[in-house]
Order: structure tokens, then C-alpha cells, then sequence
DNA sequence: GCGCTATTTCGATATTCGTTGAAAGATCGG
DNA sequence: CCGATCTTTCAACGAATATCGAAATAGCGC
């Protein structure tokens, strides 16, 4: 992933109702839902919901298919990891055995969650 | 994780400038660096630099600690995990199999890295 | 083709964010 | 205390983003 691309995926999440949005269609899997089931939960206007899914969509986050007259938005599991990956990378720039320890809480030592105190 | 406070964290990352300062706080470990270091690294003016870590710690991504007269920044990788699994939280809304499927390319059998096409 | 439902496009406005020079605050060495 | 270094605060401007009603588009059933 580059950072452009990152940074669009970035900035479409960093909305309330983006978020709620996206992490709705996390849980949801990749069947997704309709732009009406989403815009019921979300209790948002039908333009407002449109400009939000196209942000998402456009930051590569969310895929669109239709079913009839429903369009329905499924999450890209692919894009979402890659992103996850993106932010971690080279994570403190060691081997992975320090890097486990720091980034990861539930492999670091109880007591010892963020790494060495100095250096 | 709140809901707010995740967003304030992508938007603190959903800049050029912030999300290469991130990484490579990252990549740097606990031991972070200072403010003159990351300047140099990033090639931005020393208030535009302030501006950028100001809204990186406020999101609580980055602590800033003082060395002498200069001032350390080190990302809390407490904070980076929090955001993670915020993001993923639920995925799939089902059992963790189906979600590490996919969710997780490298746990995924080869060529169904996405999941049922169809449900 | 017509009406019906689902969803998007358009447009105008209010709000927030980003940038940077100049000056001030904080700390150290002498 | 004084000068030097490192970093932040202040202030003002231009640019980008969010909101949502009204009208247009797309597909379905008759």
C-alpha cells in the first residue's frame, strides 16, 4: 500500500458517521448491506448517506454491487489489512521478537505492556 | 476504544505529513526521537512540525517526554493496538473461523482470500 | 410506457483544517 | 546572569470538507 492511498483511507474513516458506517459493515461480512438497510441504521439523510459511501468507496475501503434495484456495500477485508499492515510496518524497526513485545500487549510480560523504559 | 477518540486518531493520521511522522515514530520504537530529529527526517518547518506532533499526541498516539533541552516523541503502541482492534472489532459478526478466513489473507485457503463470493 | 421504489447528483453554505513567519518560553554551559 | 540552542505559541490567510433539500437517474412490475 502506498501512503496516498492510505491517507484516503485514513481520512474517509475519520468521520463519526464513516466509522459507524464501516465498522457496521465489518460485522456485517462480505455480503454486506443495501444503501436503505444502512441509511436505517445509521439514521442518516439519503444524500448525506451517498456522500459518505462514496468517500469510503473511493478511499478503496468498500465495494458496491447491485441486486435489482438495491445497491448493496460489502467491506474489502484485502484493503482493510493492508492498511492495518501499512501502519505497523517495521514496527520499532527490530527483530520481531522486541517488536512483539511492544506492539503486541497480550505476548509482552505482565507489568512490561510498552517496551524497555530507555535506552 | 471510544468512538471518538478513534476518530480523532485516524484524523490525526489521515495526513501527509502526520502519517509519515507515525511510521516512522513507529519504526523507532519506545525510545522515539526529538523534535529536531523528526524535522530533519520530514523536511517541514519547526511550527509546522509542533502543529503536526500537537495533534498526534492529542489523538494519544504519541507521548512526548524531555531530554535535556530537547523533547522526545515515541508513539504508544497501547494506544496503535487499541485503534486495530477497534477497527476489526466484531469482524464478520460471526465465529472467529469465518472471520480469521477472512479477515486474514495469510489464514485463508489460496484463491479465496475474500471470503464466500455469494451468500 | 407508467408509476413506484431505491439511490444518486446538484448546488449553496457553514465549518474545520493546514501553513508559516515572527516572537516567546525552556534549558544548558560558562 | 548571559548567550546559545531547541521548541512552542500566536495570528492570519487560503484551501478543503460536511451538510442536506430538491430534482434526476435506474431498475421493476403491470
Amino acid at each position: 500500500m502506498e501512503a496516498g492511498e492510505a491517507i484516503g483511507a485514513l481520512g474517509a474513516l475519520a468521520h463519526e458517521a464513516r466509522l459507524k458506517l464501516f465498522r457496521l459493515l465489518v460485522q456485517q461480512g462480505p455480503d454486506g448491506l443495501s444503501a436503505g438497510a444502512i441509511a436505517q441504521a445509521l439514521e442518516v439523510p439519503p444524500s448525506s448517506l451517498t456522500f459518505h459511501l462514496q468517500q469510503l468507496q473511493h478511499a478503496g475501503l468498500i465495494a458496491r454491487r447491485r441486486v435489482g434495484r438495491q445497491l448493496f456495500y460489502a467491506t474489502d477485508f484485502a484493503v482493510m489489512n493492508e492498511l492495518m499492515a501499512y501502519l505497523t510496518e517495521n514496527c520499532c524497526g527490530r527483530g520481531a521478537t522486541l517488536c512483539a513485545a511492544v506492539c503486541d500487549p497480550a505476548a509482552a510480560p505482565a507489568g512490561n505492556r510498552r517496551g524497555p523504559s530507555a535506552a
